[in-house]
DNA sequence: ATCATATCTTAACTTTAGTGAACGAATAGC
DNA sequence: GCTATTCGTTCACTAAAGTTAAGATATGAT
């Protein structure tokens, strides 16, 4: 399970054992069942999640509907708006599976990032990439009827079709259940 | 105009007037006249842009339309992604207005930060607070409807109600343009 | 295994967005 | 200043999404 983050880390920046003994030293690595909330909506946090094997979920709860915003699978990464800004955060982030994942707090990426600046590099990479993915995400979502939207997903994220419940879906693609369900409907029509 | 750009890094780092010469020497800054079209469609760049004054666009061209997706104004910052991948560009980049700019490559970029560790420290911190923002403005996105999107967006960014052509709106707010106009005389009966 | 709950689908109806076309108004180029 | 183009609005029509409700299926808890 370590390994997998190693591996993930080799992309960026080359590890001695000393730096991977640091890192094994934090107790990053946790097992959550399904179903497990990490992070409430009002609830403040300073920790950012690592996905190593699962699925984690962020979700809005707006007149008492979850309103999905976003999947985090395996080799994905999320830090909380509210982990940066201090602020109580305004969303849910729960677990769809059983996950193994790395949680670590700003304190610890200090110390880290203090004593080997090889961290602060790789995190700005790692940042960047992240913003011009998501960037890239945003445009194609503003550019893209609902039904393009699920052809895309289609083609990009198939596992997710398969792991995640429909109305959860639905929202992640902006739209409500009963509108998936007839898009799909009119798909397989065609 | 150089100080401006001091302001903004001295929220993240406090720089030495060494290092400020150092950034000086590189001849960032650059006056551009409205219209001119900063990144093309198929273009290869690894440029980094930071808006001084003014505003720029980015925006896709398909079927023969423009599809706007971002406006970027005063203090805010764009790395295209094409710049991060090494891949031709998916969209272009003009400016909307006469703007004043940084732009910087990343050889610059690995330079500065090569001589100054802290500017690694700098665009993490900034990289992930950009990304923060963004993941909220897409989600804002995703749970609203045109209509909530564009009170949304009367609320956050006024200015740019004042300064953007509508049909170029319309499309940042993933509608056409008859229907902005539409949804704006709707909100005026109200 | 049973019951309660959650999930997915379907349907009828309402509301809103997309489309194509037409029209003045504003803008830019000559 | 005049003309051509672009821009914003309106209209009629079509297509799709939201809403409410109902029924069927699947899931989880005891």
């Amino acid at each position: 399970m370590q390994q997998l983050l190693f591996d993930f880390i080799s992309k960026y920046i080359s590890l001695t054992d000393d730096e991977k003994n640091v890192l094994l030293s934090l107790n990053l690595f946790h097992s959550v069942k399904k179903g497990t909330i990490l992070l409430r909506e009002g609830q403040k946090t300073n920790n950012s999640y690592f996905v190593l094997k699962g699925c984690i979920r962020s979700y809005y709860l707006i007149d008492g509907e979850e309103r999905t915003t976003a999947f985090y699978t395996e080799m994905e990464a999320m830090t909380p708006a509210c982990a940066l800004s201090n602020t109580p955060s305004d969303y849910y982030v729960s677990c769809l599976e059983d996950t193994m994942l790395t949680i670590s707090n700003s304190d610890m990426t200090e110390e880290v990032n203090g004593k080997f600046p090889k961290f602060d590099i790789m995190c700005r990479m790692f940042s960047a990439e992240m913003l011009a993915k998501q960037r890239i995400d945003f445009d194609e979502f503003k550019t893209s009827s609902p039904e393009q939207r699920y052809l895309n997903l289609l083609q990009k994220r198939p596992d997710l079709l398969q792991r995640v419940p429909q109305h959860q879906l639905a929202s992640y693609l902006g739209i409500t259940p009963q509108s998936l369900s007839r898009l799909r409907s009119r798909l397989v029509k065609k």
